[in-house]
DNA sequence: CAGCATCCCTCCCGATACTG
DNA sequence: CAGTATCGGGAGGGATGCTG
Protein backbone atom coordinates (compact mmCIF):
# COMPACT_ATOMS: atom_id res chain seq x y z
CA UNK A 1 0.00 0.00 0.00
CA UNK A 2 1.46 3.62 -0.77
CA UNK A 3 1.41 6.26 1.12
CA UNK A 4 2.09 9.14 -0.76
CA UNK A 5 -1.63 9.79 -1.59
CA UNK A 6 -2.02 10.87 1.67
CA UNK A 7 -4.16 14.05 3.22
CA UNK A 8 -5.66 15.14 -0.31
CA UNK A 9 -8.52 16.41 -1.56
CA UNK A 10 -10.58 13.30 -2.54
CA UNK A 11 -10.88 14.21 -5.99
CA UNK A 12 -7.09 14.33 -6.36
CA UNK A 13 -7.03 11.13 -4.94
CA UNK A 14 -9.76 9.69 -7.41
CA UNK A 15 -7.91 10.98 -9.91
CA UNK A 16 -5.01 9.41 -9.15
CA UNK A 17 -6.43 6.26 -8.69
CA UNK A 18 -8.10 6.36 -12.11
CA UNK A 19 -5.37 6.98 -14.20
CA UNK A 20 -4.74 3.56 -15.34
CA UNK A 21 -6.16 3.28 -19.03
CA UNK A 22 -8.10 0.29 -18.08
CA UNK A 23 -8.58 0.59 -14.21
CA UNK A 24 -12.91 1.27 -14.67
CA UNK A 25 -12.78 -1.56 -17.23
CA UNK A 26 -11.52 -3.76 -15.03
CA UNK A 27 -13.52 -3.04 -11.62
CA UNK A 28 -16.55 -3.31 -13.64
CA UNK A 29 -15.55 -7.13 -14.58
CA UNK A 30 -15.02 -7.64 -11.16
CA UNK A 31 -17.93 -5.29 -9.19
CA UNK A 32 -20.26 -8.87 -10.11
CA UNK A 33 -17.88 -11.70 -10.33
CA UNK A 34 -14.56 -12.77 -8.74
CA UNK A 35 -12.55 -13.50 -11.75
CA UNK A 36 -9.49 -15.44 -12.67
CA UNK A 37 -6.79 -13.71 -14.78
CA UNK A 38 -7.12 -15.37 -17.68
CA UNK A 39 -11.32 -14.79 -17.53
CA UNK A 40 -9.76 -10.78 -17.37
CA UNK A 41 -7.98 -11.59 -20.50
CA UNK A 42 -10.89 -12.75 -22.28
CA UNK A 43 -13.24 -9.94 -21.31
CA UNK A 44 -10.61 -7.20 -22.05
CA UNK A 45 -9.00 -8.61 -25.24
CA UNK A 46 -7.48 -5.02 -25.55
CA UNK A 47 -5.12 -5.30 -23.73
CA UNK A 48 -2.12 -7.74 -23.55
CA UNK A 49 -0.94 -9.72 -20.62
CA UNK A 50 1.72 -7.49 -19.21
CA UNK A 51 -0.27 -4.53 -19.51
CA UNK A 52 -3.12 -6.83 -17.66
CA UNK A 53 -0.37 -8.22 -15.01
CA UNK A 54 0.89 -4.37 -14.50
CA UNK A 55 -2.37 -3.20 -13.90
CA UNK A 56 -3.58 -5.73 -11.33
CA UNK A 57 -0.41 -5.16 -9.75
CA UNK A 58 -1.25 -1.41 -9.07
CA UNK A 59 -5.02 -2.06 -7.70
CA UNK A 60 -3.81 -4.45 -5.57
CA UNK A 61 -1.14 -2.15 -4.20
CA UNK A 62 -3.63 0.47 -4.07
CA UNK A 63 -6.01 -1.53 -1.71
CA UNK A 64 -8.75 -1.56 -4.81
CA UNK A 65 -8.62 -5.29 -5.31
CA UNK A 66 -7.59 -8.39 -3.68
CA UNK A 67 -5.56 -11.36 -5.07
CA UNK A 68 -5.76 -14.60 -3.92
CA UNK A 69 -3.06 -17.69 -4.83
CA UNK A 70 -3.93 -21.03 -5.23
CA UNK A 71 -0.46 -23.47 -5.06
CA UNK A 72 -1.33 -25.97 -7.12
CA UNK A 73 -0.39 -27.04 -10.75
CA UNK A 74 -1.71 -25.49 -12.76
CA UNK A 75 -1.50 -22.07 -11.21
CA UNK A 76 -4.84 -20.93 -10.23
CA UNK A 77 -5.26 -16.51 -9.23
CA UNK A 78 -8.23 -15.31 -8.98
CA UNK A 79 -9.29 -11.42 -8.04
CA UNK A 80 -12.22 -9.88 -6.62
CA UNK A 81 -13.08 -6.49 -5.06
CA UNK A 82 -11.98 -5.55 -1.61
CA UNK A 83 -14.09 -3.63 0.78
CA UNK A 84 -12.70 -0.84 -0.40
CA UNK A 85 -13.42 -2.07 -4.05
CA UNK A 86 -17.34 -2.28 -3.20
CA UNK A 87 -17.83 1.03 -2.24
CA UNK A 88 -16.37 1.94 -5.62
CA UNK A 89 -19.51 0.39 -6.95
CA UNK A 90 -21.65 3.78 -6.99
CA UNK A 91 -19.08 5.30 -8.67
CA UNK A 92 -19.75 2.90 -11.21
CA UNK A 93 -23.26 2.92 -11.71
CA UNK A 94 -23.27 7.07 -12.21
CA UNK A 95 -20.44 6.62 -14.54
CA UNK A 96 -22.48 4.39 -16.78
CA UNK A 97 -25.57 6.62 -16.30
CA UNK A 98 -23.20 9.05 -17.66
CA UNK A 99 -21.88 7.21 -20.19
CA UNK A 100 -24.80 5.76 -21.97
CA UNK A 101 -26.49 9.29 -22.14
CA UNK A 102 -23.01 10.61 -23.52
CA UNK A 103 -23.10 7.89 -26.22
CA UNK A 104 -26.92 8.92 -27.10
CA UNK A 105 -26.04 12.16 -27.53
CA UNK A 106 -23.21 11.61 -30.16
CA UNK A 107 -25.34 9.49 -31.49
CA UNK A 108 -28.13 12.00 -32.14
CA UNK A 109 -25.78 14.80 -32.64
CA UNK A 110 -24.36 12.20 -35.86
CA UNK A 111 -28.07 12.24 -37.03
CA UNK A 112 -28.48 15.85 -37.12
CA UNK A 113 -25.11 16.30 -39.40
CA UNK A 114 -26.17 13.84 -41.95
CA UNK B 1 -16.95 17.20 -30.88
CA UNK B 2 -14.91 14.16 -32.31
CA UNK B 3 -16.71 10.84 -33.45
CA UNK B 4 -14.45 8.42 -32.26
CA UNK B 5 -15.90 7.37 -29.03
CA UNK B 6 -19.45 6.00 -31.28
CA UNK B 7 -20.98 2.72 -29.92
CA UNK B 8 -18.98 2.00 -27.60
CA UNK B 9 -19.83 0.32 -23.92
CA UNK B 10 -20.21 3.15 -21.06
CA UNK B 11 -17.19 2.50 -19.07
CA UNK B 12 -15.41 2.58 -22.24
CA UNK B 13 -16.10 5.85 -23.52
CA UNK B 14 -15.99 7.44 -19.78
CA UNK B 15 -12.27 6.06 -19.39
CA UNK B 16 -11.58 7.95 -22.20
CA UNK B 17 -13.26 11.36 -21.15
CA UNK B 18 -11.27 10.83 -17.54
CA UNK B 19 -7.91 10.28 -18.68
CA UNK B 20 -6.23 13.73 -18.48
CA UNK B 21 -5.14 14.42 -15.37
CA UNK B 22 -6.66 17.34 -14.57
CA UNK B 23 -10.55 16.48 -15.90
CA UNK B 24 -11.93 15.33 -12.71
CA UNK B 25 -10.36 18.70 -11.17
CA UNK B 26 -11.88 20.85 -13.61
CA UNK B 27 -15.12 19.45 -13.31
CA UNK B 28 -15.16 19.68 -9.62
CA UNK B 29 -14.50 23.17 -10.07
CA UNK B 30 -16.93 24.34 -12.84
CA UNK B 31 -19.64 22.43 -11.38
CA UNK B 32 -20.31 25.11 -8.61
CA UNK B 33 -19.75 28.27 -10.77
CA UNK B 34 -18.67 29.53 -14.16
CA UNK B 35 -15.38 30.69 -13.96
CA UNK B 36 -12.93 32.74 -16.05
CA UNK B 37 -9.43 31.36 -17.09
CA UNK B 38 -7.90 33.40 -14.67
CA UNK B 39 -9.60 31.70 -11.53
CA UNK B 40 -9.57 28.13 -12.80
CA UNK B 41 -5.89 28.87 -12.66
CA UNK B 42 -5.52 29.93 -9.38
CA UNK B 43 -7.95 27.56 -8.16
CA UNK B 44 -5.48 24.62 -9.65
CA UNK B 45 -1.85 25.93 -8.97
CA UNK B 46 0.04 22.87 -10.06
CA UNK B 47 -0.75 23.05 -13.41
CA UNK B 48 0.04 25.55 -15.85
CA UNK B 49 -1.58 27.90 -18.42
CA UNK B 50 -0.16 25.36 -21.66
CA UNK B 51 -1.54 22.59 -19.63
CA UNK B 52 -5.15 24.34 -18.84
CA UNK B 53 -5.57 25.56 -22.19
CA UNK B 54 -5.45 22.19 -23.21
CA UNK B 55 -7.38 20.31 -21.23
CA UNK B 56 -9.93 22.88 -21.33
CA UNK B 57 -9.89 22.81 -25.43
CA UNK B 58 -9.84 18.76 -25.37
CA UNK B 59 -13.36 18.92 -22.52
CA UNK B 60 -14.56 21.54 -24.91
CA UNK B 61 -14.28 19.21 -28.36
CA UNK B 62 -15.57 16.53 -25.71
CA UNK B 63 -18.92 18.56 -25.36
CA UNK B 64 -18.30 18.75 -21.60
CA UNK B 65 -17.72 21.84 -20.50
CA UNK B 66 -19.05 25.71 -22.79
CA UNK B 67 -16.45 28.09 -23.55
CA UNK B 68 -17.41 31.74 -23.82
CA UNK B 69 -15.13 34.36 -25.10
CA UNK B 70 -15.96 38.17 -24.99
CA UNK B 71 -14.85 40.11 -27.64
CA UNK B 72 -13.23 43.12 -25.63
CA UNK B 73 -10.22 44.24 -24.00
CA UNK B 74 -8.73 43.10 -21.84
CA UNK B 75 -9.95 39.56 -23.28
CA UNK B 76 -12.53 37.77 -21.16
CA UNK B 77 -13.04 34.01 -21.06
CA UNK B 78 -15.83 31.80 -18.96
CA UNK B 79 -15.90 28.48 -18.95
CA UNK B 80 -19.01 26.26 -17.55
CA UNK B 81 -20.33 23.26 -18.05
CA UNK B 82 -22.66 21.98 -20.65
CA UNK B 83 -25.69 20.31 -19.92
CA UNK B 84 -24.00 17.13 -20.63
CA UNK B 85 -21.65 18.05 -18.34
CA UNK B 86 -23.96 19.06 -15.52
CA UNK B 87 -25.36 15.78 -16.13
CA UNK B 88 -21.84 14.57 -14.97
CA UNK B 89 -22.42 15.61 -11.07
CA UNK B 90 -23.33 12.51 -9.62
CA UNK B 91 -20.22 11.06 -10.66
CA UNK B 92 -18.57 13.86 -9.11
CA UNK B 93 -20.49 12.93 -5.60
CA UNK B 94 -19.92 9.37 -5.69
CA UNK B 95 -16.48 10.19 -6.31
CA UNK B 96 -16.36 12.51 -3.38
CA UNK B 97 -17.59 10.10 -1.35
CA UNK B 98 -15.44 7.42 -2.32
CA UNK B 99 -12.08 9.20 -2.25
CA UNK B 100 -12.29 10.50 1.35
CA UNK B 101 -13.43 6.94 2.07
CA UNK B 102 -10.46 5.47 0.51
CA UNK B 103 -8.10 8.48 2.77
CA UNK B 104 -9.44 7.65 5.98
CA UNK B 105 -8.53 4.15 5.22
CA UNK B 106 -4.95 4.97 4.35
CA UNK B 107 -5.04 7.18 7.77
CA UNK B 108 -6.32 4.07 9.82
CA UNK B 109 -3.31 2.11 8.48
CA UNK B 110 -0.93 4.26 8.69
CA UNK B 111 -1.86 4.36 12.79
CA UNK B 112 -1.49 1.01 12.65
CA UNK B 113 1.39 0.81 11.29
CA UNK B 114 2.80 3.34 13.83
C1' DC C 1 -2.10 -21.01 -16.22
C1' DA C 2 -0.28 -16.96 -14.83
C1' DG C 3 2.95 -14.71 -14.97
C1' DC C 4 8.21 -11.99 -15.41
C1' DA C 5 12.11 -9.60 -18.18
C1' DT C 6 13.27 -6.72 -21.52
C1' DC C 7 13.01 -3.30 -24.82
C1' DC C 8 10.53 0.26 -27.20
C1' DC C 9 7.61 4.01 -28.20
C1' DT C 10 4.02 7.18 -27.96
C1' DC C 11 1.59 10.61 -25.98
C1' DC C 12 0.80 13.48 -22.07
C1' DC C 13 2.41 16.93 -19.58
C1' DG C 14 5.36 20.80 -18.36
C1' DA C 15 8.90 24.81 -18.85
C1' DT C 16 9.81 28.72 -21.25
C1' DA C 17 9.07 32.48 -24.17
C1' DC C 18 6.17 35.34 -26.99
C1' DT C 19 1.39 37.83 -28.58
C1' DG C 20 -3.39 40.35 -29.69
C1' DC D 1 -6.14 38.62 -19.70
C1' DA D 2 -5.96 34.64 -22.17
C1' DG D 3 -3.87 32.60 -24.75
C1' DT D 4 -0.12 30.22 -28.81
C1' DA D 5 4.54 28.17 -30.27
C1' DT D 6 8.15 25.31 -29.48
C1' DC D 7 10.84 22.02 -27.28
C1' DG D 8 11.73 18.33 -24.33
C1' DG D 9 11.32 14.62 -20.58
C1' DG D 10 9.19 10.85 -18.49
C1' DA D 11 5.80 7.55 -17.29
C1' DG D 12 2.47 4.52 -18.90
C1' DG D 13 1.35 1.31 -22.15
C1' DG D 14 2.60 -2.35 -25.57
C1' DA D 15 5.21 -6.31 -28.24
C1' DT D 16 7.89 -10.18 -27.81
C1' DG D 17 9.96 -14.08 -25.71
C1' DC D 18 10.77 -17.04 -21.73
C1' DT D 19 9.39 -19.73 -17.15
C1' DG D 20 7.70 -22.51 -12.81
Amino acid sequence: MQEDLFGECPYVTAQKLLTGKWTLLIMHHLSTNTMRFNELQRALPDLTQTTLTKQLRMMEDNGMIIRTAYNQIPPKVEYSLSELGHHFKPVLEALQVWGAEYIGYLKSNKCDNL
